[in-house]
DNA sequence: TTTT
DNA sequence: TTTT
């Protein structure tokens, strides 16, 4: 009904970009993120969280992103459930991001944060597209709504 | 570089939808949020938030949801500052919704919840569409990825 | 750095509330979140994703959720990897949640909702607490400050 | 009901610390929160959004935050709701911060994010504290459960 | 009072 | 204009 996560971590190695055999590009990698507390040892411990971007996104973190490098997370939790060819049943629990921040320097702006950002479209809404079909590409026209245009 | 709010609440009065000079849709309603604690008086206070979604969400709200009804919102936090007619700066705080669930009982899945969903496009990266446009229009193609399509 | 989930389901079955070797309530369940969206055969998928809570809020949880309410949880993603007796690595994910509040019919007040809430310290950071320690309990304080409290 | 915000911006100025009559710590702070997306100018704009913190959390954050500095603030949404001394109704919005992060350089840890963190108990669930009352003071027990205290 |  |  409502599923939405928000993570800022760092990636624990290079993302590899990938095809499906229909053509949409998908991007996966691990972020760690530190709890904010210690355990009984007195150790910070760390959550391994897998991430999963499609799309453009995927193609733009792929490109820009590092090992190391801090980036914030927007997606939904997601839970697939398969049996493995040994007929045991595997739990495989992913984020599905569609937003994704840059927080370390990019290079950009005179270290700045933020320097590249990706969006995707939530909840998988949009259409399928294939990776030469960019669902950002600017085609020249404003994208928002003015104050003069408010009713209000 | 990163907005996220979540809301549970109660609509305070009905939704009421307009359209702007150019024909987009637009809803404004109020959500009563109850804390989860008490005062020093012993009183549980309600924050009023005031919530603005458009284009197709913006008509599903306004078709659907009442006074009292208990609503799901998340959006992103805008501040809008502009002066007055006195000359006096203004400032004024909204949710701009990207997507609304219903959680009370909608007359469809005997007594489920979400009986009606919105979804609109998060960080208004979708074109200005007219009224008439749907976005979410079922083209009657599938809108997801398979399984198959994993490449892992 | 920051983990933050905000699921909306419903309960798959009643919660068991248990106790560690050292007397800390703790209960598990898990959650039923349908997709927004439809997958290619043009079904509504489901996320089920598994939610533990501690101490207070564990006992709450026990005593009044049962299968099928539908509710709201805040937590954390948590990721457990371990090695299994037949020396095979595990990786268990599972929200670690800290406010549960329950959105459908709980007898309480006609028909509302929230009628039970449950809150825990969100991190972890409270001390450890036996079961008949409640956290929550009130000490006849005022637990919040007051308007006239403000020095702005 | 359930009211959640999450936040990554730059501070606008320093922050700056307050006690109320009580001697609660209080800090106000205000963030500079680019939006994802150009208005119809072709311009990117931002929200200026105001975050009030309390208690230990205001001190961490007086002591180490300066203007300019990128952060992530966790929190709910507040609506204040008051007549002026011209008779006015005035609405204040603000975010109570729960938890804030130091997302850029501080110095401590080789160019890490997140030296100095902080954590406030959410929902104001805290009994009230003086400033010298530190509610996340080291007691030297462990603050959490060990994997040998799980019942599962 | 507006950050990069 | 304040919900339950």
């Amino acid at each position: 009904m409502l599923n939405r996560v928000v993570l800022i971590g760092r990636l624990t190695w290079d993302p590899e970009l990938r095809y499906t055999p229909n053509g949409v590009a998908v991007t996966s990698f691990r972020l760690a993120v530190d709890r904010p507390f210690t355990n009984q040892q007195g150790e910070r411990e760390t959550d391994f969280i897998d991430i999963v971007v499609w799309r453009q996104l995927a193609e733009t973190v792929a490109n820009y992103m590092k090992k190391g490098r801090l980036v914030a997370v927007e997606g939904r939790l997601q839970v697939r459930s398969f049996e493995n060819n040994e007929g045991r049943r595997i739990r495989v629990s992913e984020v599905v991001g569609d937003n994704v921040r840059f927080l370390d320097r990019g290079g950009d702006r005179s270290g700045g944060s933020g320097f590249n950002q990706g969006y995707d479209n939530p909840g998988g809404m949009s259409k399928d597209r294939g990776p030469s079909d960019d669902p950002f590409a600017d085609d020249g026209k404003p994208i928002d709504i003015s104050d003069d245009d408010l009713p209000f």
